[in-house]
DNA sequence: CTTCCACCTTACCGCTAGGTCAGTACCTTA
DNA sequence: TAAGGTACTGACCTAGCGGTAAGGTGGAAG
């Protein structure tokens, strides 16, 4: 209802505002931003998982997707790919050095939407009050 | 290249894993995860514009879904609507209360993007090694 | 001998997010 | 008189995201 005009505490700004059209930021926070992308990195933010695993965990994604996805994220060096060539075959896979930064700030994030999904989305406000 | 197992310094941890599909929390993390949204919760994150100046600062998007975007950043509660009965029309856009928790999460994801989106979309490793 | 599982790949295809363009209403500036 | 800026709405169309389904490999289980 009543918007605040808050002094906005910014640490930082994008050159005038936001980045420019067809730069390279646009095209990293499309892989992980993306319907899947999310998931897949939350779900590993947890630790090593196989595929699946993975495929459980993420309900709802295909196949297709969830092999999409992966490789995308690990094209970006987000995600680590490690095939036993054992049968039946084994791979497992993990975040890198660089995913777990990014599921530093990607948890709290998802965390903020589960909490306040039922509020929003329904009308339910402050289920608490 | 090498991944670490990171014993997982996870806060808080979903069910058993990522939330169902269908669930509330899915649909609200596609609205402020999708392409354009970031981007006016970000820009709106500095304080509030107006509609020619969001049409601007988010580089590349059209008039049409800056206002798909912005009704639905709306009925989410998170962005607040004034609009002044004035010739020529004069929109006011801010962030609600729950719209500044939102941003603060949003912006150090983002900002993070933008520091990253160089090394990992090009295969610019580390620029200064 | 067939099925099933693990881990994918490829082919096909619908849906819809998103782009383009035109139109509206009123005022201002050239 | 004409062009331009502000804040939209609606019609129309396409690229591509993502879904469905089938194929393939090799062992183990029935």
């Amino acid at each position: 209802m009543e918007a605040i005009t808050r002094p906005l505490p910014l640490p930082m700004s994008f050159a005038d505002g936001v980045f420019p059209a067809g730069c390279p930021s646009r095209t990293l926070l499309d892989h992980i931003t993306s319907k899947w992308g999310v998931l897949i990195l939350l779900s590993l933010s947890e630790g090593e998982q196989r595929w699946s695993e993975l495929r459980r965990r993420a309900e709802g994604i295909s196949e297709k997707m969830l092999a999409q996805t992966l490789k995308t994220l690990e094209r970006d060096g987000l995600v680590s790919r490690k095939a036993q060539p054992v049968i039946p075959p084994r791979v497992d896979y993990s975040l890198t050095d660089k995913g777990y930064e990014l599921s530093g700030l990607l948890v709290p994030l998802v965390g903020w939407a589960f909490d306040n999904a039922d509020e929003i989305i329904n009308g339910k406000r402050s289920p608490l009050a």
